[in-house]
DNA sequence: ACCCGCTTCAAACAAGCGTCTTAAACATAG
DNA sequence: CTATGTTTAAGACGCTTGTTTGAAGCGGGT
């Protein structure tokens, strides 16, 4: 039975999306998986193979969901497409969005990525080449009609990365203000959504015209 | 003589900003000052009193080097005006910017504040009322002319918020590319502070935009 | 019934954490 | 000089951390 293990990897990535990977501890991951402290090193081996595969769970729903968009759409209306993914990308358990493609995740995805970002660990050092880059450049491809025929997949895989970091630290910085009264509550993800659908186009502009210089 | 005070300051903003509040350890600080580990607590009180002097102290900085540039600016030329605070924002110690105004801060200032949106530390939470939103609000005090005259103090702190996410989230996101050959090296501060700039002022439309119906 | 591999459990482990104590050196001002 | 405020030193305090242990529970096959 593997009840207790992907009870064990839904529970700890919401809290290391809102803790981050040093901040959380199993002791606080058993306890609200209901699970014996012993379960994370049985089927996991250590604390860091937890997050390995949480990581790696993450990353694969990305992929699964993210994808469909890209080919159905970017012909005519690439902006709709991008639109969908970033409410994809805004999707958080205590925050609904309505989603053009597949039912939200249960924990905030680019927020678990950001942690990351903003104080690495170190765990996934040897997992960042050959599994993150490649999902971010899907997102980046999304966008290759703006990114023009020269864009490498460096290129993409930058404009996936600030895709992502868009999608959850704007947010969540303005979101601390929706407490107060005459805050803007409701719109800030859709100002969030048009924000960040403007200047992924912009990047991509700015990126298309740099490699048009430099080919010249 | 508070040589080791100010010594303990300094080393613990770089480390609180660089793992934030959780994953510094008072032996790190300590050990990277060359100071005696006893001095924290004998400063401060204690790991949280030293946290919030350090946030304290970046906000004074913050507060005296940035609001020249509103009163002087703002009436012809408010893009170079927030540029300049965009270079200010995105100012760190191993990725130096020509600054308009003011020398750079010695540690990355929006990551430290970054850090505490990210995953709050629940340290600052009787201080960010009183302290953090007042110079928030003055980060968007430099757009009331875009934000129009029905902007309130949460519109101000929202845009303050943004703004401050803006400059480090997203360049740490593609920073992580910049070691790759091919990679966009010197254009990521450019495009950062091009995308921040073309953002705010499209933020500060929207948000004039709803003040307007609002009214209606 | 039995044994077997897989899983769960309470308890304990060593290491690291923030904090506190006591002591002695050092500086500076009155 | 004395007195007061800093700084260093070394150690220990509880507590939390990630990890390990050994025994107990479970389910299926012969």
């Amino acid at each position: 039975m593997q009840r207790t293990r992907s009870l064990i990897l839904k529970t700890a990535a919401e809290i290391f999306a809102n803790e981050g990977f040093r901040g959380t501890t199993v002791r606080d991951i058993v306890d609200q998986a209901g699970v014996n402290l012993a379960a994370i090193n049985y089927h996991f081996g250590s604390k860091e193979g937890l997050y390995r595969e949480v990581m790696r769970n993450v990353l694969q729903d990305f992929h699964a969901e993210k994808i469909p968009v890209v080919d159905l759409s970017c012909a005519q209306a690439p902006d709709e497409a991008v639109r969908s993914v970033i409410r994809s990308l805004m999707a958080k358990a205590d925050v609904q969005v309505p989603l053009a493609i597949g039912p939200p995740l249960p924990f905030d995805v680019p927020r678990l990525i950001l942690q990351e970002f903003m104080s690495p660990s170190g765990v996934l050092d040897d997992l960042v080449d050959c599994e993150v880059k490649p999902h971010m450049a899907r997102l980046g491809d999304m966008l290759v009609p703006l990114l023009g025929p020269k864009a490498t997949v460096v290129d993409k895989i930058m404009v996936g990365f600030w895709l992502v970091s868009q999608c959850s630290a704007p947010p969540r910085a303005m979101g601390l203000l929706v407490s107060e009264p005459g805050g803007a509550l409701v719109d800030l993800m859709a100002m969030t959504e048009e924000l960040a659908l403007a200047g992924v186009k912009r990047l991509a502009e700015m990126i298309a015209e740099r490699n048009a210089v430099a080919l010249a």
